[in-house]
DNA sequence: TGAGTGACTGTAA
DNA sequence: CTTACAGCCACTC
C-alpha cells in the first residue's frame, strides 16, 4: 500500500524553488506531523529522480545526506544552483531558507 | 521480540 | 554563540 506521507514529503520537496533551501523538521511539520523529521529523512532516502532532496539540509544547514548522494555530489548540485557551502554548510542559510507555511 | 542505527529536532547548560 | 542530552519514528538484524 502507498505511504502517503512519503509521498507527500516528496510532492513538498519538489515545490522547493532552486537555489532554496528547507530543512526536514520543517517539512514534517508543514505536513502536519512536527516530530517525523527522522521519517522524512527516510522517505528522502527513497530518492525518487523527479525529488531535489539536495535542497533539503538539516536545521543548522549542515548537509546531512551528502554520504547519500555521493561524494560532492550534493555540495555540487547546490553550487549548480547559487548556494554556497562551506565546510558542508549552506551560506547564508536563513537568508536561503524556504518556509512552506509562508511561501507555499 | 528486542536492541541497534539513522538524510532530525528542541531544550538545557 | 556552541555543545550536550533526551525524545522522536521507521527500518534491519
Amino acid at each position: 500500500m502507498p505511504d502517503q506521507f512519503y509521498q507527500d514529503v516528496y510532492d513538498l520537496v519538489k515545490l522547493i524553488p532552486k537555489g532554496r533551501v528547507c530543512s526536514y523538521g520543517v517539512i514534517a511539520r508543514a505536513l502536519g506531523h512536527p516530530q517525523w523529521s527522522r521519517r522524512v529523512g527516510y522517505a528522502l532516502n527513497q530518492c525518487p529522480p523527479d525529488v531535489p532532496a539536495h535542497r533539503v539540509l538539516n536545521r543548522k544547514g549542515l548537509l546531512s545526506g551528502k554520504h547519500h548522494f555521493g561524494e560532492g555530489i550534493m555540495q555540487q548540485l547546490l553550487e549548480s544552483e547559487g548556494v554556497k557551502v562551506v565546510d558542508d554548510q549552506a551560506v547564508d542559510f536563513e537568508q536561503l531558507f524556504w518556509n512552506p507555511d509562508i511561501e507555499i
